[in-house]
DNA sequence: TGTAATAATTGATTCAAATCAAGGAAATGC
DNA sequence: GCATTTCCTTGATTTGAATCAATTATTACA
């Protein structure tokens, strides 16, 4: 998978991104995908009052709009530097080129995505079956994992944190709230430390 | 996209499941994906409590499994015919020797997948963000078109449509009656008629 | 540093869905 | 065709989240 990967990066091309500055927008054809190196981009879709809302974060190595671009399909999102990024971009074209002589390319993005289906299926059931509260404890869990001290960093607004758990900020504050005082999490500003993944866990 | 299915096909082998037989289990290694092409499959997952509950149905032309197969994953679901059904069954290996020699299989099927990712982004948003009368007016929108009359049928139990839905099943049960109170729509059994699409498309 | 804007919490209220419970409808098996 | 089981609906109640409103904390920036 790896040493796939780095070939990979030979297929694109290797792109800076400053601080605030746009990648993609959202309903543009998708003609190039990307591989994230180093930085942090924020995904925004429009409201339909025409403000821009956050709908996810990437940081850490990963691809962006691979589905998209692989659907031959608009993006979904806007996307937008939220640090100094280091990407690298991949025509549809230069890929399918590239890909052409050495299908593993084309096998190892067919893994990518097909790890993300699996991911987002597993979202959808949590969305759909367990509780607000439950699928807070499970991001918890599943965050504080490698992370010193349980300490997990937030990255973004609660509110958006809360969008995307499908609940109010309100609601998302209370619950915090409760965790807190059963003593399983400690709150500070917009980082959250796990004091208790046990107990946690069973919440689940 | 048309042909290249067909020329995809003979890297498979049809299969015959008469109604009731188990194509695969939860659990085991995704050495294998399909492709349904008449009948009916049934996904089903294991609760905790032991008991096999309906995940999805499959009904028309589509693939089944393949994102756990090319995630080299488990099979995140049990999948069973619920009506006599053809299927072509490509197991992994041979699937990959037939792609070396013409990448154009792996592009297919990653573009499969790309799509499939977009659908699964689509229900997340659908419910972390729409209301349960959204999602069912929504579902009604997208199931009405191309039936005749507007005449849906459900092919599954109600309560296993609430899940898909994330609600209870009496939360169904009385939103479906408030909207056929309305004049919306009209429910008989397990068919459903959209009599008014338009003011239903309002609701989302 | 101080001020304005934004984000987060908390409280009060409303509302909708979950849950509990019972009755009726439909499907299944014999 | 009848009986049994399963499914669906409906009602009553409880619960938890959304919403509205106000206050406090943070952050941004002049």
């Amino acid at each position: 998978m790896e040493e796939t990967i780095s070939k990979l990066k030979s297929l694109g091309r290797e792109v800076f991104y400053p601080k605030g500055v746009y990648i993609f927008h959202m309903g543009d054809p998708a003609a190039s995908f990307f591989y994230l190196l180093e930085g942090e981009i924020g995904l925004y879709r429009l409201s339909r009052e025409g403000k821009e809302v956050l709908v996810s974060k990437v940081n850490g190595e990963g691809f962006i709009a691979e589905a998209a671009a692989f659907a031959d399909a608009p993006y979904p999102v806007s996307a937008r530097a939220a640090k100094d990024s280091r990407l690298i971009r991949f025509t549809m074209e230069s890929f399918r080129k590239g890909a052409l002589s050495d299908p593993a390319h084309f096998e190892l993005m067919a893994s990518v995505m097909a790890e993300k289906c699996l991911h987002l299926a597993g979202r959808i059931d949590t969305l759909s079956i367990k509780s607000p509260k439950e699928r807070i404890a499970e991001y918890l869990v599943a965050h504080c994992k490698g992370c010193s001290g349980g300490l997990i960093d937030i990255g973004m607004k609660k509110a958006d944190l809360a969008k995307y758990f499908g609940i109010s900020p309100e609601a998302l504050s209370r619950n915090l709230k409760q965790l807190a005082d059963e003593g399983l999490i400690e709150v500070v500003g917009r980082k959250i430390r796990v004091k208790d993944c046990k107990r946690l866990k069973n919440l689940i």
